[in-house]
DNA sequence: GCAAAAGTGTTGTCATTACACCCATGA
DNA sequence: TCATGGGTGTAATGACAACACTTTTGC
């Protein structure tokens, strides 16, 4: 139960790794790069880095994503620390896993992000890093969370779909709409959708204080 | 979004801290031990230590947690990572934050023990990170961390008990019996209990698979 | 008028709450 | 016989599940 200091104990480099979730057409996606050095050269990784040295994890992610589809201090969430003593083939790094959702992908960056249900082989642990991340998500639906997945105002129908994606089931329709507007966490915006081929919906947006 | 490599990265050292908890006339209570060098000499600390060069942090755990209240693999949860750069004072250590459960406090042990509600300044950020833990065990009140804080048998108001403790609120006797009982998740043993100075109580154990 | 998605109510079942008294034992 | 915790039932309320058709718009 007692620590002993000594020549046994090696340091490690630390790092942060995010694993950015978004939805597109009812799949849960998420964002990769392609790396551009050896180890695992060209292959699909997720963005992440180094702590400085005067830096927390967070303060990390913070610097990382700054700018990166609006990521805000909010809006992300640590959840594991992947620490097996090869995971990093060049030297000893353990990776602390956060979870950012990001809503408005913009054209240019829809490319960088891959269905999670159909990855190919990942740099490092990478898919283990995500495999965890979304058990994570899934056990922890919540409206917090739900809220980042989606644009400031949004029709019903598109967070019933955010809901169905994560939780992995389909809902009913109105029992859906009663329930999320008994709750009270959203109220209705008066504005209603345009240019839609369909029946305009009304728009609606979460009321978090 | 680029990881640059260069002199600007530190290495740190990296060790598991272990908030043991267990419950003891109504409260919840955490081991702690004396700190027997600088820094903080004489303070009270959380178990814990390095990960050796091939190890994971669940295996430094087991490691550390060997012959120690019987605690085994499948008992202990990873919840936080704590890099703040300056929670060591000697160097860069960042600590990976474990949940452990435990019930048949041996008496030599029970000194060990202090009541998370009123406990002096501790080492580190070690209260921070008990802080963090029970925020964490609150949030996951769940049959499976139940089950750990309890002896393998135990009478129906006990379990009561350890739930109104951790999820900080009173119930009702008849209610609670109702629910645990038609849950299905524990049943019945054919002892009852003895020596006790009121109606003997009878003893239900959990049927996990 | 057709395609496409939006929107709407009722009923049955089950889970949760509130609530107060008698029972079995040891001292 | 008293002190201590063990043990029990019923009624009201609220949450959740199942279920199908009409509405509004663009083309």
């Amino acid at each position: 139960m007692k620590q002993k200091e000594g020549l046994m104990y090696e340091t490690a480099k630390v790092a942060v790794n995010a694993v950015i979730f978004s939805i597109k057409d009812q799949r849960l996606m998420v964002y990769l790069n392609k790396r551009e050095k050896e180890p695992f050269l060209n292959y699909l990784e997720l963005p992440g880095g180094l702590l400085h040295p005067e830096e927390t994890a967070d303060e990390t992610l913070s610097r990382k994503m700054k700018g990166v589809f609006g990521i805000k201090k909010q809006s992300f969430w640590q959840f594991y620390t992947f620490t097996d003593p090869k995971r990093d083939p060049r030297n000893r790094t353990v990776s602390i896993g956060y979870i950012a959702l990001v809503s408005n992908i913009k054209n240019t960056d829809l490319e960088d992000f891959y269905p999670i249900d159909a990855l190919p082989k990942l740099a490092f642990d990478h898919e283990k890093i995500i495999y965890k991340a979304s058990e994570f998500l899934k056990k922890n639906v919540d409206n917090r969370f739900i809220s980042q997945l989606v644009p400031k105002v949004f029709p019903l129908n598109d967070i019933q779909t955010v809901y169905e994606v994560i939780s992995q089931k389909k809902m009913d329709n109105r029992n859906f709409r009663k329930k999320i507007l008994n709750s009270g966490v959203i109220k209705k915006v008066e504005v209603v959708q345009k240019n839609v081929k369909h029946r305009p919906a009304s728009l609606y947006q979460f009321v978090f204080e």
